[in-house]
DNA sequence: TGATTTCGCGAACTTTGTTCGCGAACTAAG
DNA sequence: CTTAGTTCGCGAACAAAGTTCGCGAAATCA
């Protein structure tokens, strides 16, 4: 019966003595993520994942203690494909680029928004992007907790665009485009009819992405702070 | 056998003949949000919600066609709380204001950011919203897509913040802090060690919070694009 | 070799969303 | 007031899914 009180990155493996095991953690979370990726989060229940490493679900217990376990395991193995470079000098380009990196992972790997929004558990991977992003404003004036807060609103909006981007069912997209319509129709909202009524503009969804990033961010950490001019 | 081709806000609440029903969809509603409330989102079963009401299981599904089409009626019903001044004149003024009033909202049932960030279906009130906010930003010279975008941002980063202030459980808060410091003290991510030696700002949070978002959507809304400073 | 420890995992328990089926309740004609 | 016709309430049952138990088998250690 594995350890509840730690994080599972302090748990130890395995046991050094007795029988060892067959599978790793590694090995699990890879399977889980397999599972996620070509049928979704929601079919990475404990069968499931047990059935592609051909095994029992009881199994699994012996790698973690429970499902979100398993969660927190994918969440943070998907860190490891970031590429970091050292930082060049400009904190608001490196950090437009971890951003771009960041959305390209979640394109890879359509279930991580939603745990990227829903846990905001670090793992081993995780302290070292975070380890990165604070080297890249090493030299930023802002205060420490700002950049971790920089850092935390990256993430967010990242997954919370992706996620827009990659709307699960397009059944759902046409629900809600019926509903808006209707509610334009209604004559009550003249400001969302009117944007019905636009055309959708189709640029590249990169682009957006990085104009959009380039500009919280650089209001995030502006270190001249100005009025809005109404 | 309720309709599962429109969103909810689209059906019809009651048949127009044959037996009257007792209760109202806005009953049900008001029941799960005194549960999540008071015990939780994970509190807000079906037999849970119907036993508040002092029925069965089943009866619910004479009032929705899904566990989801609950919880889409609860995000919604919080938008009730808003209380819409006409637009200033100044928009980052009025915009810092609705963000305001949603951290509120959100301190008040700590579910809710959760729901935010999971699914962005919009109900009457949500679209209610959304009208008020384009028009706070009716002159501002954005084009409108960008204004939705803006909408989008405000709410993904007040969920956010929210979440993290209410911090679920405090074990968890303290298996997390552990971690942390045991990565720090393997001197493998000097950055995060010394941001951990510094002591935490204890800032008035509501201060802070709107500090953070006018910086985000001034940046975000920013007529004019300004390089950074390295 | 024997004792000890750990592992694998089938079976079973619990909780939860959802469906079925039918008797009761109510409306609407006649 | 009676009689269709329709809808409602909801107990019972089903199908996942997470998790626990218990024990035989497999390694390691002495």
């Amino acid at each position: 019966m594995p350890d509840r009180q730690t994080v599972i990155w302090m748990r130890p493996e395995h046991a050094k003595s007795g029988r060892p095991a067959a599978r790793s953690r590694t090995q699990v979370t890879a399977a889980a993520i397999k599972v996620a990726d070509q049928e979704g989060l929601d079919a990475v229940s404990m069968r499931r994942v047990a059935a592609e490493l051909g095994t029992g679900a009881a199994s699994l217990y012996r790698y973690i203690a429970t499902r979100d376990d398993l969660l927190d395991l994918m969440a943070d193995a998907t860190g490891a494909e970031y590429e970091l470079a050292a930082p060049s000098g400009n904190w608001l380009a490196d950090l437009v680029g971890i951003a771009g990196q960041a959305r390209a992972i979640m394109l890879r790997h359509p279930w991580l928004p939603a745990l990227v929004v829903t846990r905001a558990t670090l793992g081993p991977r995780g302290v070292d992007l975070v380890e990165h992003v604070l080297n890249v404003l090493a030299d930023h004036p802002a205060d420490p907790a700002a950049k971790l807060e920089a850092f935390g609103v990256l993430m967010a909006v990242t997954a919370t665009i992706v996620q827009n981007e990659v709307a699960a069912d397009p059944a759902l997209r046409q629900r809600q485009a019926v509903y808006l319509q209707h509610v334009a129709e209604a004559g009550r909202h003249p400001q969302l009819a009117a944007l019905l009524g636009t055309a959708v503009n189709a640029a590249d969804p990169a682009d957006q992405f990085t104009a959009l990033l380039r500009r919280v961010l650089s209001g995030l950490l502006a270190t001249t702070m100005h009025e809005s001019a109404p």
